[in-house]
RNA sequence: GCCCCUUUAGCUCAAUGGUUAGAGCAGCGGACUUUUAAUCCGUUGGUUCUGGGUUCGAGUCCCAGAGGGGGCACCA
């Protein structure tokens, strides 16, 4: 790949200029292997050689900075409804990306492409001059521009800048993808982010919505009084959660560090302090499988109540994904896969459902189940179901992997699953009218989990004994159990209030209202393994 | 980690085990002053993911490996 392909004779390209300098055969591309484009030796050679032309000529092809008087949208929202033919003497200085080029004789129609829109280019020679209009023709696709001219509409009516002049902001040497197909290989849609959002309209609206969403939470939660905080991702006890940590080193402290799986104990922490409410939207990190519904590191909302309890996490999760909705889609009707991938539409406005994981687990079983039942009776229960079952796991484990196994999958609405065997959340408070419950809910929409809340466990001896029981199937062999947090305990001692906490996995939330299938989608740099160069 | 699918030109895709692997777009040359994926004429461009093997002959069949996708497992 580094041997230079091309003839010594040269290519068509030396025409543009007549310097023997910008020969492609001694041109840049030929500096070694580590050149630029050197997977594209001929297209890349074509337009470097371009560059060094340019650089003869005393043009800059990447100048330092381009004052526009407008973006594209906004000349669209002001001159839209021109009719057919019209010139006007709106003088206009804007700039995009040149993702067009239509060349019609003396005259050259170009489209390009800012953040907000696209706008045609009308470039005729007799209005720029035959050495503006040469000068153009050289333009590529890719190519960003700034342009000086009128606002003006077409015969057939299209809104275009008639260009007095233009300046060259970046020479592209890499082409474009396929100007009608853009890029649909996965593989480098993800790797090349970069072209995958020039080209695929759909991939930058998935992190529009993404954006709005997380905007519409901020604005939410700062309505209701809540602060926003920012805690460490360096952990030295991975807690919070059942998951398997990312293990890391600091050589100073010359310490092994998690980077954290949940946000959880530190907000807690806060509540603590007296802050009463606080959020925190932040990347966690989980050392487990990848597929279409988890990445290695994704974004979770966590938000703390002081004085509230499960009810009102459950009332403002729905507000909060439910405005997300409104906000970032402007409506409130998503479409979710149900089984066999039927999709159906869910109006997010209408109340939703809540049923106990135990009663979701009888329903499917035929089987009225209880963490109070002797471990015996689920074990067999599950063995009916063919649900697998370890040594060491109680009723309460039992009952969720049921209810995993048989339920979970057929919640194709938003449906809030609660009552949570105690066993199975160690950080959550006893059900006030059965003590083998917990006041914790999961948010299940088209089968998949969003959100995890409950009233929070303040009693520092109660939560003490619970990190022990975690600790202890730590120690079994599960390697997503807590170990014991002392300085979270130290801080449960000084006296949380009565509390309601939520978690949100934003990723989930932004694949609901965009429509996708796969958490890549709504994740601007999916983890991949490195590419070999 | 296991199973299935997939990888061909810069991009999107073709190609019964049988000439020298094709097409569209992009690129290059030419025509065109109101185009809209402009059009028309001509034209350059290949490690068929990598490495082995079978065969007179492999993009195609077999084995191994790599990347990606999907499923299972783990999890949110």
């Amino acid at each position: 790949m580094s041997d230079d392909p091309r003839t010594p004779d040269g290519d068509p390209v030396t025409d543009l200029a007549t310097d023997p300098a910008t020969d492609p055969a001694t041109g840049p591309a030929t500096d070694g292997p580590e050149a630029l484009g050197a997977d594209l030796p001929a297209e890349a050679g074509r337009r470097l050689a371009k560059v060094a032309a340019l650089r003869d000529q005393g043009v800059e092809p990447y100048p330092y900075r381009f004052d526009r008087s407008h973006t594209l949208a906004e000349i669209r929202a002001g001159h839209g409804d021109l009719e057919p033919g019209t010139e006007t003497d709106v003088r206009v200085q804007v700039a995009g990306r040149v993702m067009l080029f239509r060349e019609q004789g003396k005259l050259v129609f170009a489209t390009v492409r800012d953040r907000g829109g696209d706008i045609q280019l009308f470039v005729s020679k007799g209005q720029i001059g035959d050495e503006g209009f040469a000068a153009f023709r050289e333009i590529d696709l890719g190519d960003w521009v700034g342009v000086d001219g009128t606002v003006m509409t077409t015969r057939k009516g299209e809104l275009s800048i008639k260009v007095d002049s233009f300046v060259l902001l970046s020479k592209a040497v890499r082409p474009m993808p396929d100007k009608w197909h853009g890029l649909t290989d996965t593989d480098t849609r993800f790797r090349q982010r970069y072209a995958d959002l020039i080209v695929n309209e759909e991939a930058r609206r998935h992190f529009e919505i993404r954006h709005a969403m997380i905007a519409s939470f901020r604005r939410t939660l700062h309505d209701r009084g809540f602060i926003e905080v920012e805690t460490p991702v360096l952990h030295v006890e991975a807690g919070g959660a059942h998951a398997r940590p990312f293990i890391t080193h600091h050589n100073t402290l010359d310490m092994r560090m998690y980077l954290r799986i949940a946000l959880e104990l530190h907000l807690k922490r806060l509540i603590v302090g007296g802050m009463e409410r606080v959020f925190e939207i932040g990347r966690i990190f989980r050392n487990e499988g990848i597929s279409p519904r988890h990445n290695p590191e994704f974004t979770m909302m966590e938000l703390y109540q002081a004085f509230a309890d499960y009810t009102e996490m459950i009332e403002i999760t729905e507000t909060l994904i439910t405005d997300a909705a409104v906000d970032a889609t402007g409506t409130s009707v998503v479409t979710v896969l149900g089984p066999g991938d039927a999709s159906l539409e869910v109006d997010l406005a209408q109340p939703w459902r809540q049923v106990r994981m135990i009663d979701m687990v009888e329903e499917a079983t035929g089987v009225a189940v209880h963490p109070s039942q002797p471990v015996g009776e689920l074990r067999a229960l599950a063995k009916r179901f063919d649900v697998p079952v370890l040594d060491r796991w109680g009723s309460g484990k039992i009952i969720e992997e049921l209810f995993e196994a048989t339920a979970e999958h057929t919640l194709v609405a938003p449906t809030f699953v609660t009552g949570h065997p105690v066993e199975i959340s160690p950080l959550a408070r006893v059900d006030r009218h059965d003590p083998h419950l917990t006041e914790r809910f999961e948010l299940f929409v088209g089968g998949r989990e969003l959100a995890n809340g409950y009233s929070e466990l303040n009693d520092p001896v109660e939560q003490r004994l619970r990190f022990e029981d975690e600790q202890a199937g730590k120690e079994a062999g599960n390697a997503e159990g807590m170990g014991v947090d002392h300085d979270y305990l130290r801080a449960l001692e000084y006296g949380m209030p009565p509390t309601g906490g939520l978690g949100i996995g934003m990723d989930r939330v932004a694949m609901l209202l965009a429509g996708t299938t796969s958490i890549k989608e709504v994740i601007l740099f999916p983890t991949l393994r490195p590419e070999v160069f």
